[in-house]
DNA sequence: TTCGGATATATCAGAACTCGATATATATGT
DNA sequence: ACATATATATCGAGTTCTGATATATCCGAA
């Protein structure tokens, strides 16, 4: 089980946002089952990220409440804050998709450089 | 030019270690020429990590005088501290080309799930 | 011969990041 | 009634990041 850090946990999240909005909880759950159970980011990495993503205008976001089943219509449920992916957040989720390409491909001419292999031409 | 982390820094340093002794200033360049000029480890960065290497026991050191042509040879010149990458390091630099690999493979699989592309059947 | 740029190692400090723990509250199943 | 799941959010100790600073030698050009 992976912790992501920022740089992979900003392309996770826009990416699961990019399927359409979602809300924190929901979004940590998505990641899990979408990677298999091998990422995992949590709600102190994620909360903040969120917030961090909505300052750069990356997402914009909307409360609501969820009422129980036949619940009071006028009692206070549980809230929740959904997420929704700008115009300019489809762009930086390219950028970072472009980016993450290129780094992947870079370190693979780097490695490929080398007597990376241990040894053994038997 | 991208600043690289300690992630990506650890298996680039331990990468290059792989293809014999360093030191410091020269890593710094080797770095920077094998990635062609797109992979930048600053001093700062680079002695911080080299220290937590040698104290995971992954490089040994040594000391060497660098003795300027025709010099006294009582006088003290340069110093240049070599690292070598140790029998754990070199295990320590496949577990982390494995680690990579993995997150890579990982990674890919997650964005290729969603409606990552923009749009155009163009 | 003096001066700047390259070589060489290293730390500092403010900012940002990490991550388990904690806080708060509602909803649901047993 | 109680545990677990849903849901958002912050705290704080520790780590990491990064430009700036410190120190000193070497070398070539003016």
């Amino acid at each position: 089980m992976l912790n992501l850090k920022q740089d992979h946990s900003t392309l996770v999240v826009l990416s699961v946002l990019a399927d359409g909005p979602s809300y924190g909880y929901a979004i940590t759950k998505a990641i899990a089952a979408k990677s298999d159970g091998h990422f995992k980011l949590t709600a102190s990495g994620m909360y903040p990220l969120l917030t961090k993503l909505e300052k750069q205008g990356l997402v914009t976001t909307s409360w609501e409440e969820v009422k129980a089943e036949g619940a009071d219509p006028d009692a206070s449920g549980r809230k929740r804050k959904w997420y929704t992916l700008s115009p300019k957040g489809r762009r930086q989720l390219d950028k970072h998709i472009e980016a993450h390409k290129q780094m992947q491909h870079l370190l693979d001419n780097f490695l490929a450089q080398t007597t990376t292999a241990p040894s053994a031409t038997t």
